[in-house]
DNA sequence: GTGAAAGCGCTAACAT
DNA sequence: ATGTTAGCGCTTTCAC
């Protein structure tokens, strides 16, 4: 018995006797030969046991991959975890179905300094979702002869952006505790660079965050709040290389016992803010009364939760993105495109109690 | 002015006056020509604004597309707002980050019957992830030379399996209501089958769905409940077609509406229960002393609402998927893996209050 | 350590 | 409607 090989395009070709053109043809355009032909083909094709032209082979010749690229540079686990990411991955999930091509994860792990991953990618663009500044992964795709869109990310010469304004989005959130009289505040954010920090973060630190968005989040706020005369370095923020609710217990329980005077706490993320209002409830201070907690992204669970926060369209930038890289219409120059956010003002945020109301109940 | 066509690995040769193995040795094959020589390659590789081997061209030649593809047969915008589905996702790309290998979504709208995406796709295996047993994006995968895992879905022969033993999990919970002292109960579950039916489901739907995985738990459901003498066509089974909070907690209203005296709430996820449970408080019903509610995945957020649920190890089915995709190591005969299941007894679950109790208060 | 030759499997002009 | 020709860009024996 020997091992067949398996059937190419050629070997179909042979045992009809006819072109390989035809076999082509009977299956990308079936107008260009009879349908007796065609069916003969197809028939052939299954007793041989041919699946149909490689796909791989195709693309060589037609200089298509059919599949667009994501570089994550996060931590896999980190990124499927986060409600924004995930919504991220949604909405250009969505555009690249739409529009018939696949969407490949690039293996890109942070830990590993392996960029090979992105040069094997069989990919007609990249798109570029919150990597550090500095990432080498990034560096890489930008060397590919491919279109790509960053996003989340600082903008890049001749390369496509896409992102909310979240200086302005945070500066929003910052005047409406300000409005309510907020001066004495805490934060809680996410990781600000690739090295983990759980604990209290220097404004160098926080100046030099590799993670363009919450260096930008925390400039808003450092800006805002240094607008009505709050001292900046003195205000506690408390970093977590980790997202989740547990995180964002602790990190609240950090800030609060660095100043337990705090009348709001101001979180980069709602799983953050989630994990805030727990510690709170643990702690016996009820919000908003005792205490201000405000999030960002808009999740459901922290609309469900009366978060305030600010929402942003997470998955209409994943959408945004696919289509900035797939619409080759208008594919010149380099466009950006910021999305609107919305303050989502809900129940977790009031007033601050008086100094006298503190003494003496509500 | 004159576009410079983009160089390649001949050109490059060609400029250097060395051959084409030279120069691929320098990507490929660091160790097989001088130090010397590798520098001058890569130097004019920079030069020239050569991006390295074309990854295309070098798959056809490899034969290795590095790539897994991932068949989602379900609207994206379903499968990325269901925690299982999200968490399986995330097990299998850890595992072909592990193996250095990309991981393609191919797009496969269940509105289309086109299958040509799945014949584009370039991959050296595809994993297959709850797709309805009549799915001819699945039959189309099937036909590719490639290895295939599926996961969530009935044995195909010849093709590995990944997934957990639903019947045993849910019969477990059965047994943990019926100890209970439950026989009046309701069931919510997920959509049964690719078309839209927000409603009743009779017991021929039921029986005849195409998602094996809601089939196998109301079978199981019928089975346990049906040994302790409930006439299961009379139990009220209601479906949703879209997977949320909001669906659960209409679809609860539903069961409710029909029959009031029900003492059990049977949710076939959690995000339904977690509606249950808000239609449950909406109604004044107390949770678990007036109505019990169940759910199943075993999410965070059920855990953290302390729902009766049977926690199922989602990312571990991802990763093994990947794992039994990618080892090579023993690829021969079809394998099968089937991962534990674990009932958590919640705050949400208890004996039902009798007759008596319920007119005369607890 | 380096090069020559031989395709991987396919599609797209351009004939006929 | 079908065939001929000419690569797409690369890797890999196998010689030198």
């Amino acid at each position: 018995m020997h091992v067949r090989r398996p059937a190419t395009l050629a070997s179909l070709a042979a045992e009809l006797g006819v072109s390989r053109t035809t076999v082509s043809n009977a299956y990308n355009r079936p107008d260009q030969l009879s349908p007796e032909l065609r069916r003969r083909v197809l028939e052939t094709a299954r007793r041989l046991g041919y699946p149909g032209p490689d796909p791989v082979a195709r693309s060589l010749r037609t200089r298509k991959a059919g599949a667009v690229g994501l570089l994550l540079t996060e931590n896999l686990s980190y990124a499927f975890r986060d409600p924004a990411a995930i919504g991220f991955l949604e909405g250009l999930a969505l555009a690249c179905e739409d529009a018939g091509q696949g969407l490949l994860l690039v293996p890109a792990n942070p830990e590993r300094e392996d960029v090979a991953a992105v040069h094997r990618a069989g990919v007609d663009g990249f798109v570029v979702y919150s990597v550090p500044d500095d990432d080498p992964h990034l560096a890489a795709v930008l060397e590919r002869p491919v279109p790509t869109v960053v996003c989340d990310q600082p903008k890049i010469e001749n390369v496509d952006l896409v992102g909310i304004d979240d200086r302005a989005a945070v500066a929003e959130l910052a005047d409406h505790l300000i409005r309510l009289g907020h001066r004495r505040i805490g934060v809680v954010c996410m990781r600000l660079a690739r090295d983990r920090n759980d604990g209290f973060v220097t404004p160098d630190r926080q100046r030099k965050a590799h993670f363009h968005v919450q260096r930008a989040r925390l400039a808003a706020l450092a800006e805002s709040f240094g607008a009505v005369g709050v001292d900046w370095a003195r205000v506690p923020v408390v970093e977590r290389f980790d997202h989740n609710i547990a995180c964002g217990a602790s990190a609240a329980g950090q800030v609060l016992d660095r100043d337990p005077e705090i009348t709001a706490l101001i979180c980069t993320s709602d799983i953050l803010a989630l994990g805030a209002l727990q510690e709170a409830a643990r702690r016996g201070l009820r919000v908003p009364q005792d205490l201000t907690v405000t999030g960002f992204d808009g999740i459901p669970e922290a609309e469900r939760a009366g978060l305030t926060t600010v929402r942003q369209p997470v998955l209409e930038k994943g959408r945004a993105a696919g289509k900035l890289l797939l619409d080759i219409a208008e594919h010149n120059r380099p466009r950006s495109v910021t999305l609107g956010t919305e303050l989502v003002p809900g129940t977790t945020s009031a007033a601050p109690r008086t100094a006298e109301e503190r003494w003496f109940g509500p």
